[in-house]
DNA sequence: CACTTGATGTCCT
DNA sequence: GGACATCAAGTGT
C-alpha cells in the first residue's frame, strides 16, 4: 500500500469525535519504545465526547485524570485501568472542550521484532495490539507519556496520516465494554484480524 | 477516610 | 464462556 505518511494538522483533529475516528482508522500511531521505534496502523477505534456521553470519562465535568481530554487537539490521554493496564486516547476538539478517540486495536508495521520482544505472549503478530491495552503495551505507553504532543516530529509518539480509507469499508457499532449509550454506534473498525472481540458492558442502565 | 468499579488481558475449564 | 488479578480515580460518608 503506497499510502501518503505525514503529520496530522491541529485542524484536522478539531472535529467531533466521531469524524475524527473514521479519519484515524488506517493512520500510522509510532512511539519511541526502549527497544527502538515501533509503528501500528489503527483498525479499531471509538469516539468519546463529552458531558452528553455518559460512557465518557469527562461526564461528570473536568478532573485531574481526563484533564488532557478538555485540552487542545492532537494529545495523547493515557489512562490506568484494572490495576494494571493502560489505555491511549487521541484528543481532538478544541481547547476547552472535551473529546478524544480511543486507539482500541492495530497492525504492527513497523518494528514488528521489537514488539514481539515486549509482548512476548502474543502468539501471532495479529494478537500484538489486538485491544486497547495491548496496543498500548506493544507501544510502550505508560502514565508518563500522558499529555504528549502527537503532532511534533521530535516528538516521543507521533501520529502519521493516511490517505482517508473508502467510508464503505468502515464498520461501526456500540463501543466495547460500554453499557450505557448503546443506541451510539460509535465504535468503528475495518477489517483485519487484529481487531478485537466485541464484549458487552457490565450491569448499569 | 472507606467503598465501589472499571473504555481489560490472561488463563482456566 | 467465565473467573480473577490488582489499584487508582471518583464518589460519598
Amino acid at each position: 500500500m503506497t499510502t501518503t505518511r505525514r503529520q496530522f494538522t491541529e485542524e484536522e483533529l478539531a472535529v467531533d469525535p466521531v469524524d475524527a475516528a473514521k479519519l484515524l482508522l488506517g493512520c500510522v500511531l509510532e512511539a519511541d519504545t526502549p527497544d527502538g521505534p515501533v509503528g501500528v496502523r489503527l483498525v479499531e477505534v471509538e469516539a468519546y465526547r463529552g458531558g452528553d456521553d455518559p460512557a465518557s470519562h469527562c461526564y461528570r465535568g473536568r478532573t485531574s485524570r481526563n484533564d488532557v481530554m478538555f485540552g487542545p487537539p492532537g494529545f495523547l490521554y493515557v489512562y490506568f485501568v484494572y490495576g494494571m493496564h493502560y489505555c491511549a486516547n487521541i484528543v481532538c476538539l478544541t481547547d476547552g472542550v472535551p473529546g478524544a478517540v480511543l486507539v482500541r486495536a492495530g497492525e504492527v508495521v513497523t518494528g514488528l521484532d521489537i514488539a514481539h520482544k515486549l509482548r512476548p505472549s502474543a502468539r501471532s503478530d495479529a494478537e500484538l495490539a489486538k485491544g486497547p491495552a495491548r496496543l498500548t503495551s506493544t507501544l510502550s505507553l505508560t502514565r508518563e507519556d500522558n499529555g504528549v504532543n502527537l503532532l511534533r516530529p521530535d516528538s516521543p509518539v507521533r501520529l502519521l496520516a493516511s490517505d482517508p480509507v473508502p467510508l464503505e469499508t468502515i464498520h461501526a457499532g456500540p463501543r466495547v465494554g460500554v453499557a450505557t449509550a448503546m443506541d451510539r454506534p460509535w465504535r468503528f473498525w475495518i477489517d483485519s484480524p487484529a481487531v478485537s472481540t466485541y464484549r458487552r458492558g457490565g450491569k448499569r442502565r
